[in-house]
DNA sequence: TGTATTATGTAAGCAGTGTCAACATTATTA
DNA sequence: TAATAATGTTGACACTGCTTACATAATACA
């Protein structure tokens, strides 16, 4: 243990930026202002994160890995189950970890192309919805099931979206105490339309 | 017409500020380029604006006049074809004003509340969306109303986040070659569900 | 009409930011 | 062991939001 070379800096400051960017805002995360809550100097995370938005990427990634692993608990042998506890665990992360969930699809990261693995992580999110429905719809063909999904997918991040202003907006019109399950009623409602 | 006073800085500066949002995006719009984009000092928008993000909230109302204006100009005597038209105007907008899109719905303003005017902008656009569906679906309650319309708002506005994500998320799966109209499909096809 | 007040503009400066170049220290490897 | 690469620090530049003090013009009112 030395005090110039950290040993273990990359993963300290990765946790660091997920931890101050859930509690204060992605907006409010600086380089500089992470580099202090490390107790490191300005520039050492330069050394692991080239840009502002390649640390972006990385806590998006960190944050896309949760939403998966809060996603795919749900394996019990009613599929319609299943998707539905789905869609509630994605709306609950949304809300609760919701300043990550901005990062993840908000504008912060412009192109998610220059990103491999962030694609990879996103990618992984849709194919366990997709997975979790082509269960729920067995015969249906392919394309059917991808339209469905990206139907499913914008209505959860709709909702996400949504609710999040529910108090601002003029939704607040219809009650909603426990919000997320409002949301997932709605939601839950109109899944059979799908078979 | 002296060079001190400008006279009609405000409205200048609104406009060039809403130019300069849907051309570089919100992050990029500061207030000393507004500045210097209208040709006037570093400080003197803020004798119009008191914050940057009061800045915004103007830009934001402006967004949401536009929208509005965008989906209320379908009143045929076809209710399903004018709630259809206007989805499909509301994804076009939120498609074609992606950056103002993102201010009037992201995190950039962090409470509506604070703005009543951009409140009532938002409100209005709202209403607009349920009076369309009230017509569509008659003889159905209010609450139910209320309720589908947030289901089609929700999708709505998932719609277009996940749409300008499409070239780099796995939605890509579906071949989605006239973008606006295969969303609107996806939507118009389950909208009998709520009849 | 002349003056006081208010509205609207400018200038200078602070603290914070992303990023880079030059330098210091440690780890690795030939 | 010496060269090289990796990782950390220092200092600086240009930019940002915002504040304070000041300058000028429009307006209100005596």
């Amino acid at each position: 243990m030395n005090s110039y070379h950290h040993g273990n800096l990359k993963k300290e400051l990765l946790d660091c930026a997920l931890k101050m960017c859930e509690r204060d805002g992605y907006t409010k995360l600086s380089i500089r202002s992470l580099a202090k809550e490390s107790n490191v100097s300005q520039t050492a995370p330069y050394r692991h994160f080239k840009t502002k938005e390649d640390l972006y990427a990385e806590v998006a990634i960190e944050g896309f890995n949760k939403i998966h692993k809060a996603i795919s608990k749900y394996d019990s042998n009613d599929s319609r189950r299943n998707l539905i506890d789905g869609t509630k665990a994605y709306i609950k992360f949304g809300l609760k970890n919701a300043n990550t969930y901005d990062l993840m699809f908000g504008t912060a990261i412009k192109d998610f192309t220059k990103y491999p693995m962030l694609f990879e992580a996103a990618n992984k999110t849709y194919l366990h919805i997709r997975s979790t429905f082509k269960e729920f719809s067995k015969n249906k063909d392919d394309l059917y099931i991808e339209e469905s999904c990206i139907d499913i997918w914008a209505k959860l991040h709709g909702m996400v979206g949504l609710l999040r202003k529910l108090e601002v907006v003029p939704i607040k019109l219809v009650e909603m105490q426990d919000t997320p399950f409002k949301a997932i009623n709605l939601i839950s409602k109109d899944l059979d339309s799908y078979l």
